[in-house]
DNA sequence: TGCGTAATAT
DNA sequence: CATATTACGC
């Protein structure tokens, strides 16, 4: 028994924590699978936290349990990152638009053409304009006022949204474009709007084994956790709801009700990509997959499932560049939509350090008015220094069955 | 169960 | 029309 068994080093204690990792690195080393690679860092790492979490209360009485634990969280991840920038397979991607009324077959698909083009319009002054029909609407943590969100991305979108209230175009309900959050939350809501609600509410009452929301710094207030985990957390939230107060004016429950439009949060559709990175690429990664490596609480297999699905529909793969710039910004796109991201591994490197937590409680913001749009072009990041080189394709390829 | 995709709703 | 949700088959 004394001996250390190397490959179950799950089972860790406390005092060999240095050594176990060591061996579990040297372990993970082994493997020649990026994304499993990184699936298997992450995993630990999440076993780290929820140690941590645990002995969080008795912090003062181990110190330096806490500080191995950190340590050692810190070390993991920053293999991790390691791992996935330096991984060797930047997974091209086209964008194909989807509603080319009329394909016309006159480009083959000798060469992407290459268009870098920085539209800056100052015209925002339209809602839909052409085809920038962004859908992106906010990052939407759930706490809602307890003030605790960690700030996940800093303004991001928030900056953003605010910015380009012109773009609040199809508001049907009524409410501003800005500040959705508040807004559905608390009122206005017509029909099932009281999900949000009673999922805030009945937050704290689920233990969610999930953890990662208060795993190092914050103070504990998983008020925001929720059933994540659930393989069935597909309607759960319609289930919990209906305070009973109107008996049963709308027979929804097991039956058919539909779940409110979610937008995905630019944030979270990064995330999306960034997930689908490591997994090599949207043709082969799976809904599952996906979702676990995105570590976003509250986001069930069905909607990265559906995200996908749209996403496969606007993406295909490019035939490995040939180039491979070191710059490989990877997914590319065109209309607004995914729009392409390039700088991955920021999230968790940013926070890297002590606070950890690298995923904090993004959300899919509800979208019921129909908050969506960014912005008219300055969209992205504050940054266009970049070249924006959309790799762009003429005709549109169905991904049938018959796609290879 | 989970994945892929079609159908349907918003 | 685009995007998201649900349904259905494998």
């Amino acid at each position: 028994m004394g001996s250390v068994s190397p490959e179950l080093s799950l089972d860790f204690r406390p005092t060999f924590v240095p050594k176990t990792i060591t061996s579990f690195l040297k372990e993970v080393s082994l493997i020649g699978n990026v994304p499993d690679k990184v699936s298997k860092l992450d995993a630990f790492v999440k076993r780290l936290e929820e140690e941590m979490r645990k002995i969080d209360a008795f912090k003062r009485e181990l110190p330096l349990c806490m500080l191995l634990l950190n340590d050692a969280i810190v070390a993991l991840k920053e293999e991790s990152v390691q791992c996935m920038s330096r991984s060797v397979e930047p997974v091209l991607e086209e964008f194909i638009p989807l509603k080319n009324k009329k394909e016309n077959n006159q480009s083959e698909e000798d060469g992407a053409l290459i268009t870098k083009r920085k539209e800056k319009d100052s015209n925002n002054n339209n809602c839909n304009s052409n085809d920038k029909k962004n859908w992106m609407s906010s990052v939407q943590l759930w706490n809602t006022d307890d003030g605790d969100y960690r700030s996940i991305d800093r303004k991001l979108d928030t900056k953003r949204n605010v910015g380009d209230s012109s773009q609040g175009c199809k508001n049907k309900v009524g409410e501003t474009a800005f500040m959705p959050f508040k807004a559905n939350l608390g009122f206005g809501v017509r029909k099932e709007r009281k999900e949000e609600v009673a999922l805030t509410l009945l937050s704290p009452g689920i233990k969610n084994l999930n953890d990662e929301s208060c795993s190092t710094g914050s103070r504990t207030s998983c008020s925001r956790a929720v059933s994540s985990s659930a393989p069935n957390a597909q309607s759960n939230f319609r289930s919990v709801s209906q305070p009973l107060s109107q008996h049963h004016q709308q027979q929804q429950q097991q039956q058919t009700a539909r779940k409110e439009r979610r937008c995905w949060s630019p944030e979270l559709h990064r995330r999306f990509v960034n997930a689908l990175q490591q997994l090599g690429g949207s043709q082969v990664a799976t809904p599952k997959q996906i979702r676990e490596l995105m570590q976003v609480d509250g986001l069930t297999n069905d909607e990265v499932k559906s995200h996908l699905q749209k996403y496969r529909l606007h993406t295909r793969r490019l035939p490995a560049s040939t180039t491979n710039p070191a710059n490989q910004s990877v997914v590319v796109l065109g209309s607004g939509l995914w729009m392409s991201q390039d700088q991955y591994g920021e999230s968790s490197k940013g926070s890297s350090s002590q606070s950890g937590s690298p995923q904090g409680p993004l959300q899919l913001a509800t979208n019921t008015g129909g908050i969506s749009t960014p912005g008219g072009d300055s969209m992205v990041d504050d940054e266009d220094a970049k070249s924006e080189s959309y790799t762009w394709k003429g005709h549109i390829h169905k991904p049938g069955k018959d796609d290879v």
